[in-house]
DNA sequence: CTCATCCGTAAGTCATGACTTATCGTTAGT
DNA sequence: ACTAACGATAAGTCATGACTTACGGATGAG
């Protein structure tokens, strides 16, 4: 359940995040995936090798192909995280705004 | 709207989540936020300063210090593009689900 | 008007990681 | 069995960024 920083630093990057939002249209292959990308085919591969160990996807073997696909697991970590900070961050943030406006009482 | 690039480079380190999750329990100063972290006071000036860039934490000045807050317009933006990928990361897991047990059919 | 405190910026160091090309294993077709 | 296609790994290069210390600017207290 610590998957969220994984994910997270899986994420920051532009062309992993190219990646899984090519995933996110359906399974490909890396063949594919590399096509579609202006990077080599290796660099791909390591791509989905910190995408996979983020939770964030699959694969399956396919005859001489590797599938891959969108793993629910590490963007459900994701959103887990942020979930929990969302309405903390909004209360604290209210609570801001409170204070702000009983300033003169304060000082 | 494509501040969750930002946001996903922000967060991706430790030290950074770390201030962001002190900063939700409220507002802090720099000074205040460096004495729980093991790294020096300008370097967390710097996490800050990305912090901020990202949408994350609002500054104000208050006589000498400076007090940092969250700001719900970074975490929204990664809520959002989360949640547009949710969606369609469930969809299409459910249909390699459904494409698997038909698989004698297909092949 | 000092002087101390708080903070940001500058400059430099060092590790990490995103890429490349080269190589190897595996599978499919002939 | 040979060959070709696909993919992962190895090794090396190069940029980025997370830290440090040193310094400068602003505010508040005496």
């Amino acid at each position: 359940m610590t998957y969220h920083a994984a994910a997270f630093a899986a994420l920051a990057d532009p062309t992993r995040r190219q990646v899984f939002e090519r995933l996110s249209a359906g399974p490909a292959p890396v063949g594919e995936l590399a096509r579609g990308l202006p990077v080599s085919r290796p660099a791909v591969s390591q791509h989905l090798k910190v995408l996979k160990e983020a939770g964030l996807v699959n694969d399956r073997a396919e005859g001489t192909r590797r599938v891959y696909q969108i793993d629910p697991k590490g963007l459900g970590a994701l959103r887990a995280w942020l979930d929990q900070f969302w309405a903390v961050a909004l209360d604290a943030y209210a609570a801001e705004v409170e204070r702000q406006s009983n300033e003169q009482d304060d000082e």
